[in-house]
DNA sequence: ATATTACTTTTTAAAGC
DNA sequence: GCTTTAAAAAGTAATAT
């Protein structure tokens, strides 16, 4: 039998950094290229990377969210060009900006079908949220790790909410034995 | 002194006539529902709690009525969908279903999944069916949800497909637009749903 | 009648309304 | 609260072919 764990991908990492500098995003969306800003809309400069995939957000603080990453390793790696092409256009970015991992998206396969109304009195009513008339997921909030978890009735799960990819794992862990020893795990 | 026991005054009539509006709309929404006296009293007292909790705040006490509705037809077994409750109210769908998960949330409503079965007496009323064909409607809810086919539907959906396939079932045939129509779902969910369903009954 | 596109849910930071 | 960005899950819906 397949470990659930074993299954596990990230799908989203989401982090935030700052260059330590404040920035005219007007002139930066003139020298970028791609540049998408709207002030009107949206007081970030949204700034799209090929290799790896992602999308900054640029704002006039010097702050900036990258998201859209499938690794740790991918983010840095985005906002590494997002430097460079920074300081392509003569802005001053600190050598190495501390970047904080806010949200790692992963999903995973249970490898069973779940009943969900089963599981939402098995859980308890209490602790999940289940309206299949506006979302077909059975949300379920973990306590340890602090983590959300979105159960489908194909076995298939979405974790979101946790700062490093060991959370998700956990939560599968919790997941599995909380649905096993309810006997409804196949 | 004599400001602020005026200023109590005008608060306590200000939330007196905003308690006395909810109500009031409650029995105006839920009369335009058709639903039995019992289901207002029930939204009453889910509203009075979520004023009592302070659930109000920062939310419209129209979109807090309506979900208390929403949520009292429910509790009472003869539920509404969303998209019912909203034609209505003059809340959107979108923040009727937001703000209802929310009052369910923190008044500990602990609200069961709406069972399919519940809106079948309803639809299959409105298409003038036949009390076999309910029957075999609310077996075939039955059967598929015990094999698991329930899971992630929506409960109209699933009750609109049902409908259907026991009307051809019974020689009562009802046309997937029809269905559709009292139910408010699509034809194409009701064909969806009518292919599993029919699947796990055996036929094919 | 089927295929695409798009929206529903969750999470998270950012600045401003 | 809202606005924007990304991503998965599965259901439903609107539109295109």
């Amino acid at each position: 039998m397949t470990d659930p764990k074993e299954t596990i991908n990230i799908e989203n990492v989401v982090a935030s950094t700052g260059i330590g500098q404040e920035l005219d995003l007007q002139s930066v969306a003139m020298d970028l290229e791609g540049a998408d800003y709207d002030p009107e809309q949206f007081p970030g400069l949204v700034y799209r990377t090929q290799n790896p995939k992602s999308a900054a957000l640029i704002f006039r603080s010097g702050k900036i969210v990258c998201t859209g990453a499938k690794s740790t390793e991918d983010v840095h790696e985005s906002l590494r060009i997002v430097f460079d092409k920074l300081r392509e256009l003569d802005i001053k970015v600190e050598d190495e900006p501390e970047i904080v991992v806010q949200n790692i998206v992963t999903s995973a396969d249970l490898g069973h079908q779940l009943n969900l109304n089963a599981i939402a009195i098995g859980l308890g009513l209490e602790n999940i949220e289940y309206e299949p008339e506006q979302f077909p997921g059975l949300v379920y909030r973990l306590d340890g790790p602090e983590v959300v978890a979105l159960l489908f009735g194909s076995g298939k799960l979405v974790i979101t909410g946790g700062k490093e990819p060991e959370d998700a794992e956990k939560a599968v862990d919790k997941i599995v034995s909380r649905l096993e020893e309810l006997g409804l795990l196949e | 002194r004599l400001r602020k026991w005026q200023e109590r005054i005008r608060t306590k009539d200000a939330g007196e006539r905003n308690l006395q509006f909810a109500l009031s709309e409650i029995d105006r929404m839920a009369s335009a529902l058709g639903v039995p006296r019992s289901v207002r009293e029930v939204a009453s007292v889910i509203y009075r709690r979520a004023l009592k909790e302070d659930l109000i705040r920062g939310r419209s006490i129209e979109g807090v009525a309506t979900s208390c509705l929403y949520a009292a037809c429910r509790k009472e077994g003869i539920p509404r969908s969303l998209e019912e409750v909203a034609e209505v109210s003059r809340v959107d769908q979108k923040e009727i279903g937001r703000t209802y998960r929310y009052v369910a949330q923190e008044l500990s409503l602990e609200m069961e999944p709406v069972d399919p079965k519940q809106f079948v007496p309803r639809f299959a009323s409105e298409l003038d069916l036949n009390e076999e064909t309910i029957a075999k409607a609310n077996e075939i809810i039955d059967i598929s949800a015990e094999q698991g086919l329930l899971s992630g539907k929506s409960p109209t959906g699933f009750a609109a497909a049902a409908i259907y396939a026991a009307s051809l079932l019974c020689n009562e045939k009802k046309t997937q637009r029809e269905v559709a129509d009292v139910a408010q779902v699509t034809e194409v969910t009701i064909r969806n749903r009518y292919q599993e369903q029919i699947e796990a009954m055996g036929f094919e």
